[in-house]
DNA sequence: AATGAATGAGAGTTCATTCAT
DNA sequence: TATGAATGAACTCTCATTCAT
């Protein structure tokens, strides 16, 4: 068992091997990331390495939580300036689209966790859709949200929108700027939106008006 | 280099491996699934896998290029009986979620794609949005979806809604039958549709309505 | 899980690595005989130790039941031929110090698996004492051994003074022949014939003589 | 190099390391019980061993002394009291079983030692055999043993009924008060007795009497 | 006197791959 | 076509020991 570190010096080198791993994770991935990898990039001893963490996989949770924190209050923060929903929307895709490309390693880590750690990925995945799916409600009594959607889905759909699009204009093809091209914002805000918001007319005026 | 089976025998071999690979890749991930594995579960020694793949790589980009083209398959035959956009967009988000409840490999191998084989992975996704892409821009045209969608963007967000909400209620917390519950994709459908169907109005006559 | 060789080349391999494995326990103990240095030995690649042992333990055991398996062939076959129980008993001290003489190995090995495999120790203990203790019966019943014994104990204390004396006059200080010397094994035999032999007056009669 | 403790507090903490290895030694065996573990179980920093140890080796070695001196003390007082020499001897077997059982240490670390530091081990039954052969040469000028005996030969004998009986009830099955079955005591003292007791009769008259 | 961080060699074990048969 | 023996590099993790504080 390892115990938090008593000393500053020890604080500082735990510190260094979970930034070490946060990168090493990202480039290489969970099976390939050796141990050894993460402390020659720390400037550690191997051994040192478990003066910290119980495990390789013990790091690996670790690492998801501390991410997943980081995340949300990007998002939350980004979205909480807002005026209204649409934009907070905008905003929240648009802070986690950065973050992204800040931390290719969120995104890299959290999709390899399938199988290396299940429990760090649905709490990963569970905590974000929680804080969304109170967003939507919270709309919804305003009227900023159709009343007929459930919330708990609607917010998974959109976290797999942004993870879709994050992976393929984020990790694949990045901007100069590292976010996603404005185009692509916003056309997911007109999605979002279109998702989401209050419709003007009920669906059947669209059949009277087709005919 | 290995060859193409010459024998009915060779061809039954190898078609045992991909099977066997197939499940143990679905459990334990590409890591963890030691060529030792895959070759007893197909019944065969391990120097015979190197008979018909190159490599444990070389198995996995076949593995996935193979489920890509079953669930491509299994989405287009089940939209392609829609009579309109709305239901096919349903029928292929069923499609896919009773293909992932019944082939979990798809959805774990893909995730576990991202450090294995990147190449393998944007072809699966590059493969399915393709389709996805052709079809809202048809429908476009038809006047079924609204005309100011990129249809690319279009592909690849829906594509997200189902990867999250396929992880959510077919691999984490399925129902009886194995699929998503009615209930959910209901609303999966409405979202869809709300998104990228046309409105009644343009998205300024709410505000003129409401003022 | 390891099976049995298939091949002679594999059964040859697999000889070669227990003939390694008793030199190298016996040289350094259990803890301090690595894999590696058995694989050297035995002219073989690391890897190759895990085709026929499950592990370093697995090897122990294995060993510990081979010695045992040996050493008891070697002192019923020396006992066997003895005219009666006293040369008998003679004759099967000899037999087991000539064993301990030429495989150091029994001896080392049995006494450092106290920790290492309690089980081997026991299994190992409990077969010799079995027959051991048959056979004083049977000599019980034939009037040759003093029948107020319990045979059990007495192979118990028997094996003892093997044990000891073997340690003391094989391992530590052999004579040249690698043997216990002749004039100790007169008195281990002494001893046991005192120990297990009839005798001619009861123990009162001593009393008696003695005043 | 350490020095002895200068002060009461340096002297206590040495003691609980002492302690704590004769425990931790006894339980895990020398070589899975680390320098960690023991620290811990005294309830201090690793560092602090090597304040009052040169090694792991150099503590186990004063461990086999110490526990050494005890087990002659305690054997040698209970045998001092004795009126004649067969109680003697059953109240030092005695007197040894109840040592082993209190202190399974002594016995399970002395097995071990045999790779560990044999120069140890060597010692430990020197001293044992030193004043046990003195006894039975006494003995022996007092006409309570058998003249032909070899004092030092029936002193590794009789040692080695001890550690094997005292390994057979006290390590392995030991009975409810911790010692050896008063049975197994009895079967004992008759075997030793008769093993170095005088006897009546020269064996040869034995013979006479049969005919 | 005591601490706890740091070391780095070495342990057992796994595994993709090769090769002789 | 198929086998199974063999390889050896790489892995995670442990541990006795040192050292700065």
């Amino acid at each position: 068992m390892t115990s938090a570190p008593r000393t500053a010096r020890g604080a500082r080198t735990r510190a260094a091997l979970l930034e070490a791993a946060e990168h090493v994770f990202a480039e290489l991935g969970y099976a390939d990331a050796s141990v050894v990898r993460i402390t020659e990039r720390a400037g550690v001893a191997q051994g040192t390495f478990y003066l910290y963490f119980d495990s390789k996989l013990d790091l690996f949770d670790e690492l998801v939580d501390d991410l997943n924190r980081r995340v949300r209050r990007a998002m939350s923060e980004a979205s909480a300036a807002a005026p209204d929903r649409l934009s907070a929307e905008r905003a929240g895709f648009r802070a986690f689209f950065a973050f992204t490309a800040e931390h290719p390693a969120l995104y890299r880590i959290i999709r390899a966790a399938e199988f290396v750690s299940p429990r760090a990925l649905h709490r990963h995945y569970d905590r974000i859709v929680e804080g969304y799916a109170e967003g939507l409600a919270e709309a919804q009594r305003h009227g900023e949200v159709r009343p007929d959607l459930d919330p708990d889905v609607a917010a998974w759909a959109l976290m797999g929108i942004g993870e879709l699009v994050g992976m393929r204009w984020v990790l694949w093809e990045r901007d100069a700027e590292g976010g996603v091209p404005d185009h692509v914002l916003d056309q997911v805000a007109l999605l979002v939106d279109g998702a989401i918001g209050r419709r003007t007319a009920p669906a059947t005026t669209r059949e009277e008006n087709g005919s």
